[in-house]
RNA sequence: GGGUCGCUAGCUCAAUGGUUAGAGCUGCGGACUUUUAAUCCGUAGGUUCCGGGUUCGAGCCCCGGGCGACCCA
């Protein structure tokens, strides 16, 4: 009792815990055990335990009186011989109320149980999904042992139980104990297994949502699929991974806000990245020829359904390739993500319902699209007057800051992008006063080689082929700055190591950004903070 | 940014401005050696998100705040 009293404030309090103080360091623990979640806070008192949930009480009492009988309620280690997965597989189809002479240690945790007098039954779920019935009886474990387990056993609780692989007179797959330990004593009880958990608790307790609901364990599944084969397939076409600073000096690569934090050793500003793009392009300047990064980029601005401060990028470049090269191979990586996900080219939602992601894509230009929508025709040349005309006509608001090809952008995304019907499409060419990082077209004036991938009506992943003109970057930079001096916050900054880089000679590139977690989305048919396991929420208490 | 809705026991939810805020599951005590959301008997569990206000009386009405969902921009 005294060791494990003690190391297990070591472990929750750091290193106040004194040999022999358990009565004063379970208050203590209590305390730190309630902070978390807002539970009254314990002082001093240690009659003060009663502030706490009537079921957590009896919860803390088992864990003790666990301790007290000798079954330490958090064992270091345990005998175990097989997973519960393997014992599944072991004995696939065992015929009603079978004996295998096979003696197993397994664990797992309690989802379910049902104490009689002399025989009980538990059901016991590993990580994977994968279940497994225990079941103690009396004349297998003896009173002492089959009372304690009654009496300390609680559905969530991790147990280990060792004995003979059998069948129950019902069918049931069991392992009919000849001993039980308990692996981890749960102090919480867990959400009804009957009722689905409200959406907020779901994603503020993530560990339950994975403990409770298959789908959120399939969702995490295929996540790691997801990633695990983005990166298969860019390594099978000679990419190299690196990894580009998430702390940068000036923030670039995309317009947007970013977060600000400081740097004590240097004492200065520093930003959390917005994009990797301006990195990357730099390891091409550098002779990286293929390379890509998955990582995190941080957007200082509000959350939705597709958007969040924090979220997953991916981003490849190639030297040599142009815009409508990066767009094949996107729609490939796609393809082939879907493929390992599904087995097929077809994405199967959580509702049934299917999006077909097979074939060729469409490519379809920004400025005929929108003409044709409009019923007139817009180029870049278009008279702004006449831009916002359009913008006040469906009720977009023209901010003071927006450059024409903005006010394009608005009016594409109003008018076009429902009349894809969800289908994935390329949408190319876009306005050059929007795409700074992006080349001039090669054969039409005011535009850029870039595209927008749309699938499911938002936006997926964005190609170019990349500005590697040092002069023509330096000038798009500076109107950037201009703008920013203007008031736009999203400008971007001129980034004098970036053209620097350039002006050592970046080879013709083409380059991507593909949203990760808008992918999973896209394959799934969940919203982002579906995709993403432990999404930013905003604390229960002010 | 605007609008609508929600926040009540560990979880999921009830409750015309009017007795002591209820139910199911969970928990606790008891019965049961084949249970699958077991069944049966008994029983406990509450800062009604927070702070003000109106009222003889507020979970409910009013004001402010917090958190969330949905819709709109």
């Amino acid at each position: 009792m005294r060791v494990e009293c003690t190391s297990k404030m070591t472990v929750v309090m750091g290193a106040t815990g004194l040999n022999g103080a358990c009565a004063a360091a379970s208050t203590s623990m209590l305390a730190a055990y309630a902070l978390p979640l807002a539970l009254p806070v314990v002082t001093t008192d240690h009659d003060e335990e009663l502030d706490l949930p009537e079921q957590m009480r009896i919860r803390l009492d088992k864990r003790k009186r666990l301790a007290d009988q000798g079954r330490d309620p958090y064992p270091v280690a345990l005998p175990i011989t097989h997973t519960i997965a393997a014992v599944r597989s072991e004995f696939p189809e065992l015929e009603i109320d079978t004996q295998t002479s096979a003696i197993v240690g397994i664990a797992g945790r309690v989802m379910f149980v049902r104490n009689t007098g002399k025989l009980c039954f538990a059901t016991l779920r590993a990580g994977d999904g994968t279940e497994i019935q225990a079941m103690l009886s009396l004349a297998n474990v003896g009173q002492d042992s089959l009372d304690q387990w009654k009496a300390l056993v609680d559905l969530g609780d991790h147990v280990f139980v060792e004995g003979e692989v059998i069948t129950s007179k019902r069918g049931e797959l069991s392992v009919l104990a000849n001993s039980w330990a308990m692996a981890a004593k749960s102090l919480r009880p867990l959400p009804v297994a009957h009722k689905p958990m409200n959406d907020d608790s779901r994603i503020r307790q993530r560990y339950l949502d994975l403990i409770m609901r298959p789908e959120a364990r399939q969702m995490a599944q295929t996540r790691i699929t997801v990633v695990s084969q983005v990166r298969k397939s860019l390594e099978s076409r000679g990419y190299f991974e690196i990894e580009t600073p998430m702390l940068q000096t000036m923030h670039g690569g995309a317009t947007a806000r970013p977060f600000i934090t400081t740097s004590n050793a240097f004492d200065m500003q520093l930003f959390l990245r917005i994009a990797p793009e301006l990195f990357l392009k730099r390891a091409v300047v550098g002779g990286m020829e293929r390379v890509f990064e998955i990582n995190r980029n941080f957007r200082n601005e509000g959350a939705d359904s597709t958007h969040s401060p924090e979220f997953a990028m991916l981003e490849f470049y190639q030297a040599y390739a142009d815009y409508i090269q990066m767009a094949h191979t996107t729609r490939e990586l796609i393809q082939e993500a879907a493929f390992a996900v599904f087995g097929s080219h077809v994405a199967t939602h959580i509702d049934g319902t299917q999006l077909d992601l097979s074939g060729e894509w469409p490519m379809v230009s920004l400025y005929g699209s929108l003409s044709e929508a409009v019923g007139e025709q817009i180029t870049p040349q278009t008279p702004r007057e006449r831009l916002i005309e359009l913008a006040n006509a469906v009720e977009i608001e023209v901010g003071s800051t927006w450059v024409n090809g903005k006010i394009v952008e608005e009016l594409f995304e109003h008018h076009v992008i429902e009349r894809f019907g969800g289908r994935p499409t390329f949408v190319i060419d876009f306005p050059v006063d929007t795409s700074p990082l992006t080349r001039d077209h090669r054969s039409q004036d005011g535009k850029v080689e870039k595209w927008d991938l749309y699938i499911n009506g938002y936006e997926q992943a964005t190609g170019y082929s990349e500005l590697v003109d040092p002069v023509v970057q330096r000038e798009r930079l500076i109107e950037q700055a201009a703008l920013g001096a203007r008031g736009d916050v999203e400008a971007m900054k001129l980034d004098e190591d970036f053209l620097r880089a350039l002006e050592h000679g970046m080879p013709p590139s083409g380059g991507v950004g593909v949203g990760i977690d808008r992918l999973l989305m896209t394959l799934t048919g969940l919203g982002i903070r579906e995709t993403i396991l432990f999404p930013l929420v905003k604390p229960e208490q002010a």
